[in-house]
DNA sequence: CTGGATCCATTAGGATACTG
DNA sequence: CAGTATCCTAATGGATCCAG
């Protein structure tokens, strides 16, 4: 399907897709601006704050963690509650996050404008 | 402007997502990344510069259209060419990208580094 | 050359119920 | 409370053929 024939020029579109591959679909994104911007949730905390059902999240979180972009932290109360935090790394993310917000909020203002 | 900040906290997430309906899948940042950092690009050009097939790469290209972020050209060759350029409007996304670009070369030499 | 039509495989996402 | 199991639908992506 893909020849190395452009590698050079693939370069940048291939960095975009790396990108893609760790935040893609709905939500990681999402769930990283709340623990980046706002701080460490419970795992029931964040799915009643993004709408985002039980099964969706936890494979989300699991994806995330695999990437090292939070951690999980099982906490000794009854029943058990468990922590999920942004790491070092996810700091990282902040100017894609920011960028796409602000490009959000421009965009929803222009589209109300026509 | 840590209160506006709080203020447009509820509003963050759906920012965030509206910037994903738009940029949404694999693609659509990429061909933004050609036509907006490299230029006018036909159609051929672009489906094997990005390795994209003929149509999923059509079906990308008028979704980018309709959302006023690409512009199409019908040039009176033989046979007929067409030619597909960013719009202005395009050129507000490349904070998003650029920031994309720079988190996945990084990302890249990470991962390398373990 | 452009790009639609058809067909198919894989994945993403959601609702609900349920267990430790 | 945290998360898994099950089931299901919709969306995404790809291959190939074909027509203007």
């Amino acid at each position: 399907m893909k020849d190395n024939l452009d590698v050079e020029c693939e370069n940048v579109h291939s960095f975009i897709q790396d990108t893609l591959y760790v935040v893609n679909g709905k939500w990681k994104l999402v769930i990283l601006s709340i623990l980046v911007n706002k701080g460490t949730r419970r795992f029931g905390e964040l799915s009643r704050e993004s709408g985002i059902s039980p099964r969706i999240l936890s494979r989300e979180l699991h994806e995330l963690e695999m990437n090292q972009l939070i951690s999980r932290r099982v906490c000794n109360t009854k029943p058990v509650t468990v922590e999920y935090s942004s790491t070092e790394y996810a700091e990282t993310l902040k100017e894609v996050i920011g960028a796409m917000i602000r490009w959000g909020q421009n965009h929803r203002k222009k589209i109300k404008g026509q």
